[in-house]
DNA sequence: GCTATGCTTCGGCGGCGGCCGAAGCATCAT
DNA sequence: ATGATGCTTCGGCCGCCGCCGAAGCATAGC
């Protein structure tokens, strides 16, 4: 019968620490949470940079991040005397976003960072903060750039035409696993664009000069590294094409 | 100026714990791990239960057991002598899921579970095994009754149609804040359909008897608690209603 | 009342693991 | 070659936390 089956030997240890214990694990550290958490910007990060951002001596950091590499979550790249680490995959930063973002609303504590990083930054790839959830305002209700599908959403021709005017490549936002959906700011606590259209139109935006990076405070705050600032020609471009008064 | 304000005392303390450590420090421990697990299968169990299935006796059940609950990750419900617990919310449910995801792709050890919890299983509230890939195969590829959006499926008019037929509530499915999507299988690491409709077809074929619930070996066993099976009537439905041959 | 059961709190033990400084390699610069 | 820089490995310290047994409350049943 089934039940003795079980019962048996067949059954995995149930003491074993399981996948989900070890890679939760890797995440539970101060340290190399503050790692991960730099390594969402998206660009790949010394060895050295990445112990500063944690506040630990190199040695220290070089520990963990062997253990981060060990255990999946975050790929090296060797190039002279420098180690360049970032996030392994996709799927890596989609689980520290979701993750981040249930722990944010969890943790009940009032957002202790200043405004300049809620003004506008990159979250993992993708435009957010202020500008991040004004964009989204501006795509989905009233206009009907975007109309909601299942799990997300997708462009009306109005939007495709909109969208492609300023530079997106919407091709390459359509080959994306997903193209559109939303991700909820930490921040701003309401939604901001994500898939593979966040990924282009940041990128197109950042391109094209509608947007710069802003230098962030040598590299100790994760936020601040992420920040970004509309141009002059991106606040007219965005009025232009988009309609969007970006204050 | 901008880098000064960050540089002042406004900036949160670089070297804090962080909301996100700390959320998966409370996933990080094996015997929580366990615990959290067995709470996806939906239903609410009591500390003794959970003692059993972690494997520690209840003094230290009853001591992770407070953190999950201080940590926001699981609610309590006392009713007699009993303390229920469940997981606090659906994104808590997510949030495992896809780190549970991860972490078996990440981890190449073969599944070492039995072929009895692979046969047909819930997951969180969703059907999942052999039986639930093979659904999702039927729904989505050849017969086109599930079409792909961004981010999921959606239903065709052929669909909802036959769906309807075996009893599944789409009115309810559509009210979920995912329709219908991929949710990757641990055990035969192909997808199976998660979501409101997901939730609704194991609701609704448990309730016209085409799925039973097993009883596990005891309940040390994680996945065999929530192990189901496939009822000859329900077997019939299948075949005649979406043309589904479980083998 | 008393006892049994479920659960929690307390105290103490032990180990995992994070931290650092020092030393060892590797790479680049002069 | 010589030194400087980036990074890793090694060794030792220390603290956190998970584990258990025992005792303390609460509820249920007699």
């Amino acid at each position: 019968m089934r039940v003795s089956a079980i019962a048996s030997g067949t059954m995995s240890d149930p003491t074993a620490p399981g996948p989900l214990a070890a890679t939760a694990a890797l995440m539970a550290d101060p340290a190399r949470a503050r790692m991960l958490a730099a390594m969402m910007g998206g660009e790949a990060l010394t060895a050295g940079e990445l112990a500063r951002i944690a506040g630990v001596v190199p040695a220290t950091a070089s520990g963990h991040l062997s253990r981060l590499v060990e255990g999946g979550l975050v790929a090296v790249h060797a190039q002279g005397r420098h180690r360049y680490h970032r996030l392994a995959s996709e799927e890596v930063a989609a689980v520290l976003e979701t993750l981040g973002g249930l722990s944010a609303r969890l943790a009940p504590r009032p957002w202790k960072h200043g405004d300049a990083a809620r003004e506008a930054r990159l979250c993992w790839n993708h435009l957010a903060g202020r500008l991040g959830v004004a964009l989204h305002e501006r795509l989905t209700n009233g206009t009907g750039w975007l109309t909601p599908v299942p799990g997300g959403w997708t462009a009306s021709d109005e939007g495709r035409t909109r969208l492609a005017a300023t530079g997106v490549d919407l091709d390459r936002a359509m080959a994306a696993p997903r193209f559109a959906c939303d991700c909820m700011d930490w921040s701003e606590r309401r939604a901001h664009l994500a898939g593979g259209l966040g990924r282009e139109i940041a990128t197109a935006w950042l391109d094209r000069g509608w947007l710069r990076r802003l230098p962030g405070d040598g590299d100790r705050d994760v936020l601040a590294r992420r920040r970004v600032a509309l141009t002059p020609a991106g606040r007219r471009g965005l009025r232009e094409g988009l309609g969007l008064d970006a204050a």
